[in-house]
DNA sequence: CTACAACCTCAAGTATAGTTGAGGTCAAGC
DNA sequence: GCTTGACCTCAACTATACTTGAGGTTGTAG
C-alpha cells in the first residue's frame, strides 16, 4: 500500500475520480503509471490535494494555486513551512475579498435602512453612473419617485 | 432624449456594448426597438443595470438576479421599496459568505501561527480525510515530516 | 445625398472548472 | 482463465459570463 490508485484517492480525499484526472492534466498533483498504465499517487499527493482544496475555498483560482505548488518541491509532502507561507499568503487574499465584500454589505445595509431616498447622499450614485456625476444630468440611481 | 441608444447606455453605465446586449439577451434587462430595428432604452433601465452590477458586485449569478428583477414591475424603475427589499435579500446573502470566508480565514491564521504541528488539533484533518478520520490509518494533513 | 459611425444578428471563441460517454484495457477473485 | 469492476484516453458537452468577428443595415452630419 505505498501507492494508491486513483479510486483510493477518490475515497479518502472526497473528490470524483474525473476532477483528480482534471487536475493531473492541469499539472496540479503527479501520478507514476504501473505497468499497465493506471495511475499511482504517492501518498504525499494528498496533502497537496488537501491544499488544493483549502486554495479553493479561498478562491483561489486553479492556475495560481499550481503557480504556488509548482514552487514547492513536487516530490514530498507540503512541508509545515511551506504550507504557513501558503496559508499567509492565502488569508491575505482572503483578508482583502472580505473586506470588500464587507463595505459592499455595509453599503447594502444602508441601502436598506435609507431606503436610498436621498440621491445625494446614496452611495450607489458616484459608483454607477459616470456621466450623471459629470453635471446636473439625468439621474442613474435616482430612487425619488 | 427620451430613449437611450444602446450606446448611450454603454457610455452612463460603463458597460460595453456587447454585455448590454448579452443581458439582454437574458432577460435582465428590456428594449424597444426604432423603426430600423435599433434599441432603444427606456431611462429606467439604468437603474435596473445599476442594481444588477450590484448583485453581481455581491456574487449572485446573473439568473438569480434575473429572477428577482422579474417580481418587479418591468415598465419602472426599480422603487425604493424593492430596492430594501432586494438590498435586504443580497444582503442576507452576503452575510452568509462573509461568514464562511471569514472562519476560513481564521483557520488559516491559525495554521500560520502553529504550523499544524499537531495533527490532532489542525481543523484540516476532519475536513478532508474521509477516511483517515474513521481510524488511526493513513494520514493525510499530517504535517509532522 | 453620401459617407461613416453606430447599429443589427448570429455564430463562434474565451476562460474557468469540471463532467460525461464511447471505446477499449487491466487486474483481482472465483 | 474468465468475468467484472476499476482503469485508460480523448473528444465532446455543461455552465457562467461574456467577447469577437463576419456580413449587413441605420441614421445623422456635412
Amino acid at each position: 500500500m505505498e501507492y494508491l490508485t486513483v479510486g483510493e484517492v477518490a475515497q479518502r480525499s472526497g473528490l470524483p475520480v474525473s476532477t483528480i484526472h482534471f487536475w493531473e492534466s492541469k499539472g496540479l498533483i503527479r501520478s507514476l503509471r504501473s505497468d499497465g498504465n493506471q495511475r499511482r499517487f504517492a501518498r504525499p499527493e494528498l496533502r497537496r490535494i488537501a491544499v488544493i482544496k483549502i486554495g479553493q475555498r479561498a478562491g483561489i483560482p486553479l492556475s495560481e494555486i499550481r503557480d504556488v505548488l509548482d514552487t514547492l518541491p513536487a516530490d514530498r509532502a507540503v512541508s509545515a513551512k511551506s504550507w504557513a507561507a501558503l496559508s499567509r499568503r492565502w488569508k491575505g487574499s482572503l483578508d482583502d475579498r472580505i473586506a470588500r465584500l464587507t463595505a459592499l454589505r455595509d453599503q447594502l445595509g444602508q441601502c436598506i435602512g435609507c431606503g436610498c431616498l436621498s440621491l445625494n447622499k446614496c452611495w450607489l450614485r458616484n459608483a454607477n453612473d459616470k456621466l450623471a456625476t459629470e453635471g446636473p444630468g439625468p439621474r442613474l440611481l435616482n430612487f425619488d419617485e
